[in-house]
DNA sequence: TAGTGGTCTAGACCACCCT
DNA sequence: GGGTGGTCTAGACCACTAC
């Protein structure tokens, strides 16, 4: 049974402040009130809205000038680099603009193959439980995930689970295991002859392929993805901030 | 002129325990002291040491533990994912385990392209300033990058300028602008012909192109780059973390 | 139970920008 | 000069983990 906690203050200034920013409260391009003005407003102390404000600068979504003020940056404000990002992959095509769906193409509990082995550590005997899906972006199939997981880590049988979860929340659920952080590797390459069918796209055309591995804060992998990323459809879009 | 400020002691701490955490004084997948200790080693408050440990912890390079300790992750120690990070090609050459050397093929000012103009945001008449340069890894070509700058933002002739900067150190120095931030967008394509000549490699085979506008805090466009990224040579990994 | 990191406060001083 | 964000401190209390 997941403990319900009260959110903490930062994280609930945080969501208000978002909000504000996709609501056009404070409206594109426009200034925020100040530090101490939100601090007082929202009976917080100042570090705490800075603590919330770092963040959001630090993902190019506001923009901090010293001795001037604080700034929605409307160039960010349509994209998506909050927690979860470009590993939620329903998010992303969400924030790409388009409708997302997921079709299971099969779920299955079965032996690891040897890169799947060799990723999660397994030994030879472990199976693994693996997750193959497709996501569309209104209608059209945009990503091919797979992702495996020790089947170790399921506290109940395959037949019961929601499929229709994004990874982080799937392992919440039915492994009780937060995801810490992620290594993604980026290549391009063809996509293999069955899987540029079910993209409905020219198999002679590159395709990003992102090989990802999820740690939880003990450093054991939980799990394995290998995803094709059809780029045509879904940019694959990063931010970085400085300062 | 620069003005030479005394480095901020966040500044200063975030330096001394990264270094500490590459010379090994803190193990991989040892453990730090605690951030008392640390605190009242280095003479500064807690809450300093906290944003440096946060800071550390969002790239995946120390775990943090409630009611038990900081540790650093073995897994992340050589990956460098610090300032510049993927942005700054020599650097990421070396942490990839090579030595870094700079080609440069052509440094001239011309005409925008049409792609050049718009994402920099030109009229129709002025110029700009375009560096092409190929990054070798050990000797073997990995990375052809174009970067283009509004010709306006130079303080100096293109003769007097050194090449052989990385982007955002060319931009200080030159132009005396600060990078806040950057917009990449990741795709799958082929190296035209010439291009493939310069990184001897099969045309036929897919490459990465990476394709970044980076903005100041005004948010004006200081820089338009065009890269395509032989991941055949060099990894393009990226570390997300989380909590 | 002791010690750790997590959260939050109140307040000080500084550097910078605008007018 | 007045207000803004940038930096830093000191200290309180809480939640969690190992023992």
């Amino acid at each position: 049974m997941p403990i319900l906690r009260p959110r903490s203050i930062v994280d609930q200034v945080n969501t208000l402040l978002r909000q504000r920013v996709h609501d056009r409260v404070y409206p594109p391009g426009g200034r925020l009130p100040s530090e101490s003005e939100l601090a007082h407003e929202l009976g917080v102390s100042r570090a705490t809205v800075r603590t919330v404000l770092a963040r959001m600068a630090a993902e190019g979504l506001i923009l901090r000038k010293q001795g001037d003020g604080t700034y929605v940056n409307e160039r960010i404000r349509d994209i998506d680099t909050r927690y979860g990002g470009m590993w939620d992959f329903s998010r992303l095509i969400e924030s790409n603009g388009f409708r997302p769906a997921i079709e299971t193409v099969t779920f299955e509990r079965r032996a690891p193959a040897r890169q799947e082995a060799r990723a999660l550590g397994l030994a030879g005997d472990a199976e693994v439980v693996a997750l193959v899906r497709l996501f569309l972006a209104d209608g059209r199939p945009a990503i091919f995930a797979t992702n495996v997981i020790p089947a170790g880590l399921l506290r109940i049988g395959v037949d019961s689970a929601d499929g229709q979860l994004p990874i982080h929340k799937f392992l919440q659920t039915y492994c009780g295991e937060e995801i810490k952080y992620a290594v993604s590797d980026i290549e391009a390459t063809f996509a293999p002859p069955d899987l540029a069918r079910r993209l409905t796209r020219d198999a002679s055309l590159p395709i990003l392929r992102l090989t990802e591995i999820f740690y939880n804060k003990n450093n054991r992998p939980l799990v394995f993805g290998l995803s094709y990323y059809d780029h045509a459809i879904l940019r694959l879009r990063l931010v970085q901030a400085w300062g």
